[in-house]
DNA sequence: ACAAAATACTACGGACACGTATTATCCGCA
DNA sequence: TGCGGATAATACGTGTCCGTAGTATTTTGT
């Protein structure tokens, strides 16, 4: 807002939910998907696949199983072997028997989605730096760095809440 | 990690990654939820369903149209009109017809899912409470503040990016 | 060396995000 | 008054989140 004219029926600041961190994460992170989502819609790729390539581009060539990658995207084994595997009908990636761990698989970016991905990433730069914008120059890598604090500790409560007996 | 003996291999703090924007929401908002999701499981409700009861909660005791909780929720449609269909029949919200627009409804929630609200409340306030405890007292309003800008201009960027044509 | 525990992945299902399309209703405007 | 556009909600489909359960394989403990 603070870069724009028309400010629009924004809830007074002191709304009583402007200060609670749950729905400032949601509005936040859906906020973001969101929009990338759009710029990136004619690719036919989505925001995760997104973050899917983003891992293996930046990981070990030699490819990398799904449990690393499930990490990698603070996601889940399920949600990451559909996703894994759509890529690979795409032709994006290429799954690969692991030469250690018979169980396990090696991914890997093909050069296709390596295209893909680059093209996806100058549009995700292009977003990052106009949404960060809005805080003053000065304060953007104090935010930064309590974001990771404070995401480090919201994943230490999700595993410390395990499925079974709480 | 921080509260665990046997730190695996987590990435060091310089990661290339660890200071980006989108993989720091993506963390923080889905290790919350999970935490969250796992905290009230016993109850049968959802994070998304305790977020609904809270706008309900704090909304217009006449009622509120799904369209407002929509905005409310920073959510979709579609989604909504699932969540509430759920919702009403597990008996926790009523569904009216609104007294001037016949199109919409007035969404109320019901004494049961009232006390339900209330019961999952608590841990709501106890998980927030112990996520922000990471950060120093006196950085945390600063920080909720920024967050709360960076969270319009994510608002701002996905109404930006329309549907159709970009 | 071998049984038990842990791990990598898959299968299946409910819930949510969100895109497109459709129906019913409201509203502004000629 | 009546019509075209906007709006509230729904129907349907794909992708993702994540819970439970199961299979194959590796690792661990004795």
């Amino acid at each position: 807002m603070a870069t724009r004219k028309h400010s629009k029926p924004v809830p007074p600041i002191d709304s009583p939910d402007r200060r609670r961190l749950p729905p400032l994460l949601r509005r936040a992170w859906y906020g973001l998907n969101q929009a990338f989502r759009r710029h990136i819609a004619h690719t036919g790729a989505t925001p995760d696949q997104f973050t899917a390539m983003r891992c293996l581009t930046e990981a070990d060539p030699k490819g990398i199983t799904q449990g690393e990658l499930t990490q990698m995207m603070s996601s889940d084994p399920n949600t990451i072997a559909s996703l894994v595997e759509r890529m690979e009908a795409a032709g994006w990636v290429e799954r690969r028997a692991h030469e250690k761990d018979r169980r396990a698989y090696r991914i890997r970016l093909k050069p296709s989605g390596k295209r893909l991905y680059l093209e996806m990433r100058q549009l995700a730069i292009e977003l990052q730096a106009g949404v960060l914008a809005v805080l003053p120059e000065a304060k953007r890598e104090d935010f930064l760095t309590q974001l990771t604090v404070v995401a480090d500790a919201c994943r230490v409560a999700a595993e410390q809440s395990p499925r079974r007996g709480k």
